[in-house]
DNA sequence: GTGGTAATGTCCGAAAATGGCCAGCAATCA
DNA sequence: TGATTGCTGGCCATTTTCGGACATTACCAC
């Protein structure tokens, strides 16, 4: 399998799109590299046109403009993962719920470090909020990109919620 | 991956044969199940091009009027497995060799052991030789068929050498 | 409050077990 | 002596198993 990447520039630092022919496949914090086992046939182009469209939807995203995207999408995860990526998906701009919720939501309430495990490998950040996702105390407690920006999301959308 | 599979009568038992499109895939002793987790998508179609032309095959084989087969093969192992097979089939008619021989053809001579774990792992029995390979000692030593199926081929083999 | 604990799914690494072996040695028997 | 038998210890790739670690939380005891 081919896939191809580009990287764009973000308020938080560089980030690498992956996607395969059709769809968005992953995306990666500055702090991250592509995962070589997953993506072990990986090379830049710009010009693709998924890799384009979420770009720009990105782009809005950051200027504060775009509350919904609409790419295609093609995570890859066991079942279970799945399920959370999908509950994760459901979470509107500006809210936030903990992970004790989505645990809920899936119908497993006390699988809860089995979420937060699950979002952690969460591979299409932003579009897949798990930013969204906090403590029940209301403290951030984690973020792959770095609690910095998971911070500087919520503000984000907090400023632009209305 | 779609899989079709017909079975076919022998000297032995009825023995199952499973090809994709293009490629036979494995061949099954009587005592044997296709394996659900390689083969999930499993027809019966006994008119497949390879599977056709493999049960003829077989049966000149069994019939004692064939030495070498020709059909396309699409073994799947580790790389080791595959270098254990592919040293199986310059094993010529009517010949046996002992495992260290194996081993020693592999450039690995002390992986003897290993050596009869990947022979017993050989998913195209008969095609792919593994019953000309017996202990140093002259024993037959084991046969996923049964040893009565071993000595059956090697006296076969034997009696239509020359 | 504070602190310990149990519950959940997945991944990762390490460790152990498992084979279609084989050479070396000793014990045995003719 | 020479042939046979049975054990032992080493060898190697796979598979299986097990124990932690995790982006947590609710509950109970003190």
């Amino acid at each position: 399998m081919k896939y191809y990447y580009t990287v764009m520039k973000s308020p938080v630092g560089d980030i690498i799109l992956v996607a395969d022919k059709e769809s968005l496949c992953a995306i990666y914090w500055p702090n991250q590299k592509p995962d070589k086992k997953k993506f072990p046939d990986l090379q830049k182009k710009d010009r693709s046109k998924v890799l384009k469209s979420a770009v720009k939807q990105l782009n809005f995203y950051f200027a504060g403009k775009t509350k919904k995207f609409d790419i295609p999408l093609r995570p890859v995860g066991t079942d279970f993962q799945e399920q959370v990526w999908k509950a994760l998906r459901s979470i509107r701009y500006g809210k936030t719920v903990s992970y004790a919720d989505i645990a809920k939501k899936i119908g497993n309430p006390k699988a809860v470090r089995a979420v937060g495990a699950a979002i952690g490998k969460n591979p299409l950040s932003i579009i897949v909020p798990c930013h969204r996702v906090i403590g029940s105390n209301g403290k951030l407690t984690g973020f792959a990109g770095g609690l910095g920006t998971k911070e500087f999301l919520l503000n984000l959308e907090n400023q632009s919620a209305n």
